[in-house]
DNA sequence: TAGCATCTATTACGATTGTAGGTGGAATAA
DNA sequence: TTATTCCACCTACAATCGTAATAGATGCTA
């Protein structure tokens, strides 16, 4: 499992990682709004399960608390994720993108960005 | 549960009742490629729990077998599906195109026929 | 009608995920 | 130094998913 499939609790534990350096437990845990936070052993054991995965890994110590930070990338993790959303449609990006811009999650703006960086994307391929 | 969610698996059997109409096991079974098939009572135990979810039902019977139906729409499937997947990227539109984009799973041809569709729609809305 | 093929219905099991309690040890505050 | 707080570690458990075997009923065929 080079890339393992992460969860949508475990992605947001990586998150906290990525967005936030190496981080302990419970500052992990803090970084979940208060409202709906899971307690401290349910954050604990998923980080122990991301461990086990080798998604992230104790970095070291400070005091009896152990500081994770993260091991794969955000990057990796997310184009795992595409990878198995696009799966779930057979591949086909047609509907996808139908489904997006009915459900009005694809704003014009968006587009318009996703035109730009295929067309930076293009050139720098030509270029190489 | 309006919309319950849907695993791989699950949605291509709802698929082969979406894009085949009313369907037996059997024929279920018979819409996975040869290869890497799952067994006959594999299917069925993803259909009855399929039906437990109301996601479909026994239409009639020819024979002994009974027929089932899909009881949501494919639409409705995918919208559940793509809403799960915008909440794996906490909501946010932008890192999805972004995968999607440099993973290349989105050809100029995909953005072009976005746009066209968001033009469509915008008309529409308008005139309604 | 006897037997084979086919279905239904039930049951089982391992992996994964989310959830968290309990126990004991370490750090800190008084 | 003692009591309190915090953390690590282990264990547990229900739900979901993928996988399928088994047993019993039904229907078709020779």
């Amino acid at each position: 499992m080079r890339l393992p499939k992460l969860s949508k609790l475990e992605l947001q534990i990586m998150e906290a990682l990525w967005s936030g350096g190496p981080l302990a437990i419970r500052e992990i845990q803090e970084t979940f709004p208060q409202k709906g936070r899971p307690a401290y052993t349910t954050v604990q054991t998923m980080v122990y399960r991301l461990e086990v995965k080798k998604a992230l890994r104790r970095a070291r110590k400070i005091g009896n608390a152990h500081i994770f930070e993260a091991l794969i990338s955000r990057d990796a993790a997310q184009r795992r994720l595409v990878d198995d959303f696009l799966g779930m449609f057979g591949g086909r990006m047609q509907p996808v993108m139908a489904q997006l811009i009915e459900a009005g999650n694809l704003t014009t703006k968006d587009v318009a960005d996703a035109e730009k960086l295929l067309r930076d994307l293009s050139k720098k391929r030509k270029d190489a």
